[in-house]
RNA sequence: GGGCCCGUGGUCUAGUGGUUAUGACGUCGCGCUUACACCGCGAAGGUCCGGAGUUCAAUCCUCCGCGGGCCCA
């Protein structure tokens, strides 16, 4: 456990994140229960509810899940803090055909193969690889501080999980939305034997070969071949001929027909006869249709119902036979395929162009680069094939999903995902959710031997249409987005309508996820949740972007430097916290973050100065008589102008934040707390703070001391949900009179104080800012030596006052000797750098140093700038701007033209002292 | 083939129909000033991809082109 009296002197996260969370999560913080408890929250008041996008058994933590950590954990910490009882309920997914391939490898390992040793015995092998990985990653997110409730972490295969699917199941399929039946599916003949969704393949481009066959017609002269296949003479005799170009020869087994362009020049007096396929010598007809493109090859078309889907809906058309030449691992069929019997589709590819080649039906071979199906998970050519399949009817679930996303019930950032969501909804085909696996949830659906079917979630005794008791269970297993569709919902009781989580916390309030997965998943969990709850499962969908290398490259596994990208070994160099920070101060949803170790530097280098400014305001309480909590009712008069302005710009610095996260936009969030934190309290006020509690002579050191630590205070809670290690730890350590509660985790979340927001306080330390700014470049241009106390003379118009409340501020930030600084001196030296500012004239008498010469320089270049902004905006004013545009805007370009002429002159009158 | 996104100092990046275009990293000077060299102070650096149009006004809107990426067929 951490001691927050002992932390390290610099920000160090190995020495402080494992110890926090282990803190907060004795405490039970990450349960709502906790909240409850500790009477943050209202019984059944608001509340927030996210469910983690649950990461495969299979692997170890990425950098996906970590940005979903990370804004996840975010969120929750956020509406935690807001005083909504929350939830954020973390799990993980049997991944079923990456799991079992997975498995399958580790196993052939060891010579052991799936197949020998059988289902029951595989699935124990399963079973064993899942419990030992599954809480790896689980502990491993915990490293990236994501304040889940562990109490209720769920697994998409636990028992409870499973009665869901099934439930799920049985009332898609007895309203009649689950059919099973034969079609043609994408199947991946590799490793993987099943049938795969479209999405989870990939077409590359490859270069290859377009074929063109030569399929003879039986004509009066010629019948038919009389000569064996591959003999030399199979068409011996046959003079009339269609060709056909295919990227596919193996296929032609298959073929049932050949179609032609309508009004083929050549080909249409073929229309109505027959033609011999290859090989077998099988008589096919040949027929019209528009669907031929007339551009491709010859403009005939060979048709393959069996093994193209388009050619499939051709054979449907024109009432082709349907015949399946490649079978379920990618080898021939024996029965049509004649001498290339069980050879693998591509060498038989080969084989058949070789012996069209010999008996002369092969008309040419020209280079062609088209793009080919793969399997995302084996890289498996996919096969279409006809198999029977579980489906699910999708189009009146897709209209209602549209509709819930339409009427705004739902809503997408960025909105454009919206669009995409439609475009696929609306064209969406019935879902293929039965795999050849063994790995996942069973089909609840048995068949008695008389070929009845029935789906009961356990098994029945006897058939209930014939009373057969030999009942056999459906072998497939359900595609894991059917399963992980269920998320929002049955990871809180669901199907038990009265279970406490499910009434609690369903509808999620938010699903967060990569823009990659928005087909995969959201839209099936939209489908699937409206359906079986008749509710959208969350309100509000936020995507994030892919993270990538530097170069943008994706970050895959086969990549070199992959340690570099391991989110483990990121926090072991740089900390969670940085690695968080980086996330979200550059993303914006949907899109990728290129991912350089530059990032990650600045990230840490933030957090080493909010560690070490605070170590400079705790190092320093014990120079204050007492510490005093800041509140609106502080003795105004014990205020300064750097106070007054602080205070300001730290409510400004809230509201801007809250409305970021009321908006989602966390970088802009996260970028204006950095620079409110490091550009204007650390710079500016740290150090006028240091002026007064470094004086021996100062009597009231409470006010800048107790102003530091609220400043502090309230950036710690606002950084909190960005940075949660470093923030609390911090906040531990700071006195019990300015905390609020146990722990910063649930310490609320700050609010504006409208009434200590003043332009007038920050219009006067702004000046004293600017001044003291111009002071510094003048040394630098001049060359002072740093250390050097310089003269200054000030003409301070109408800013006596202020000039004369901050001198020693002007003074110390400037380094000017205090014993030559002085207010409206009649006489100024003639050999002085100037600066003008806001009607004021500061002169700098350096004899020795300035250069008259360099300084007229400068003030001419500074004359010259002027004069071209004063042309370029007279000339706007002159022109048809003044009549057209608002006339808000051309007054503010009038005023802004004054205040360049008024600047012009006195720079003039400057140039004349001078000479 | 259809659709979407992107092109902004050397690199990465925010953003907007109207003052001087954001920030980070990097670069160049100077500096060990009692929180911090994981720092401070100062500076340099941009044809906002090209072209045409709309407009009083375009980096932003429209169209075309070039380049890069993604998705769907």
């Amino acid at each position: 456990m951490i001691d927050f009296n002992n932390l390290p002197r610099v920000h160090d996260p190995q020495k402080i994140e494992k110890g926090i969370y282990e803190w907060w999560e004795s405490q039970g913080y990450f349960r709502p229960e906790k909240q409850q408890e500790l009477g943050l929250v209202e019984k059944n008041g608001p509340r927030f509810c996210i469910t983690l996008p649950p990461p495969n058994v299979t692997g170890i933590l990425h950098l996906g899940q970590a940005i979903v950590l990370t804004l996840e954990d975010l969120m929750t910490r956020y509406e935690r803090m807001k005083q909504k009882e929350t939830l954020f309920l973390p799990g993980t997914d049997h991944a079923g055909i990456a799991t079992q391939n997975v498995v399958e490898r580790e196993l052939a390992k060891k010579g052991v193969y799936r197949k020998e040793i059988g289902r029951k015995r595989f699935l124990e092998e399963v079973w064993n690889w899942t419990n030992k990985n599954q809480n790896t990653i689980l502990s491993q997110s915990k490293s990236m501080g994501a304040s889940c409730d562990w109490t209720r972490n769920r697994f998409t295969l636990d028992e409870k999980y499973h009665k869901a699917v099934i439930t799920a199941f049985k009332l898609l399929y007895d309203k009649g939305l689950i059919y099973r039946g034969e079609y043609m599916v994408n199947w991946c003949p590799g490793n993987c034997e099943s049938a795969i969704s479209n999405l989870e393949t990939e077409a590359e481009e490859h270069e290859s070969h377009l074929w063109y066959l030569k399929y003879p017609i039986i004509t009066d002269e010629w019948k038919g071949p009389k000569a064996e296949w591959a003999s030399g003479k199979w068409a011996e005799g046959a003079t009339e001929f269609i060709i056909l170009a295919t990227t596919r020869p193996e296929t032609l087994l298959g073929d049932t027909g050949v179609a032609i362009v309508p009004k083929h020049p050549e080909y249409s007096k073929y229309k109505g006869k027959i033609a011999v396929l290859p090989v077998l010598g099988r008589e096919i007809p040949v027929f019209e249709d528009s669907y031929v493109d007339p551009e491709f090859g010859t403009g005939a078309l060979k048709v393959t119902p069996a093994h193209d889907p388009n050619d499939n809906e051709i054979g449907f058309k024109h009432n082709l036979e349907v015949i399946t030449v490649i079978d379920k691992t990618g080898r021939m069929v024996p029965k049509y395929s004649g001498k290339y019997a069980n050879m693998d589709r591509f060498e038989c590819r080969d084989e058949i162009v070789k012996d069209l080649e010999k008996e002369g039906l092969l008309e040419k071979i020209e280079p062609y680069t088209h793009a080919i199906v793969h399997c995302q998970r084996c890289n498996s050519v996919i096969e279409p094939r006809i198999s029977t399949q579980w489906f699910m009817r999708t189009r009146t679930l897709a209209r209602e999903a549209m509709d819930v996303v339409r009427s705004g019930l739902t809503r997408m950032i960025p909105e454009r995902e919206e669009r995409r969501f439609y475009q696929w909804m609306e064209n969406i085909q019935d879902w293929c959710i039965s795999r050849q696996l063994w790995w996942g949830h069973q089909i609840p659906v048995w068949y008695c031997s008389n070929g009845h079917q029935v789906c009961e979630p356990e098994k029945p005794t006897q058939c209930p249409t014939c009373n057969d008791k030999n009942l056999k269970q459906d072998e497939d297993v359900l595609d894991t987005w059917f399963s992980s569709g269920l998320w929002p919902f049955a990871t809180l009781g669901w199907p038990d309508l009265e279970s406490e989580d499910f009434k609690r916390y369903y509808p999620n309030d938010m699903r967060e996820t990569g823009y990659d997965i928005l087909f995969f998943w959201v839209a099936r969990e939209m489908m699937l949740g409206l359906e079986l709850t008749k509710k959208s499962p969350y309100q509000m969908v936020y995507f994030h972007g892919i993270i990538r290398n530097e170069e943008g490259k994706k970050i895959s596994k086969s990549m070199e430097n992959i340690e570099q990208y391991d989110p483990l070994n990121i926090i072991e160099k740089y900390g969670a916290d940085p690695l968080r920070f980086t996330f979200i101060a550059n993303t914006i949803p949907s899109r990728d973050l290129n991912l350089g170790e530059g990032l990650l530097k600045a990230s840490k280098n933030f957090c080493n100065k909010i560690w070490q400014s605070t170590h400079y305001i705790l190092g320093n309480l014990d120079k204050a008589d007492k510490i005093e909590r800041f509140t609106t009712s502080y003795p105004k008069e014990k205020l300064k102008t750097g106070d007054h302005w602080i205070l300001s710009r730290l409510n400004q610095m809230v509201k801007k934040v809250n409305y970021y996260f009321e908006e989602y936009d966390y970088l802009n969030a996260s970028r204006e707390m950095r620079s409110f934190f490091w550009d204007e309290f650390c710079d500016w006020y740290i150090e006028i703070s240091k002026i007064r509690i470094y004086d021996e002579n100062e009597r009231d050191k409470n006010t800048p001391i107790a102003i530091l630590i609220h400043v502090l205070e309230i950036s710690l809670r606002l950084l909190h949900p960005i940075i949660p290690f470093l923030t609390e730890a911090l906040w531990q350590t700071m006195p019990n009179i300015i905390k609020d509660g146990p722990a910063l985790i649930v310490a609320k979340w700050p609010e504006p104080n409208e009434t200590l927001i003043n332009n007038m306080f920050d219009e006067n330390f702004n000046f004293i800012i600017k001044l003291i700014h111009e002071i510094r470049r003048v040394r630098k241009e001049f060359n002072v030596k740093p250390g050097l106390r310089i003269p200054l003379i000030i003409q301070t118009g109408d800013k006596r006052e202020l000039v004369e409340n901050n001198a020693s501020e002007i003074i110390t930030l400037s380094h000017i000797d205090k014993n030559q600084f002085k207010l409206d001196e009649a006489e100024v030296p003639k050999h002085s750098a100037q600066i003008i500012l806001q009607g004021i004239i500061c002169y700098i008498p350096l004899e020795e140093i300035i250069d008259l010469k360099m300084e007229t320089e400068r003030i001419s270049k500074q004359l010259k700038l002027i004069e071209e902004k004063i042309q370029k905006s007279e000339k706007k004013l002159s022109g048809p701007f003044a009549m057209r545009a608002n006339s808000e805007i051309v007054q503010i370009e009038r005023e802004n033209l004054d205040e360049l002429k008024e600047r012009k002159k006195v720079l003039e009158d400057q140039l004349d002292i001078l000479r």
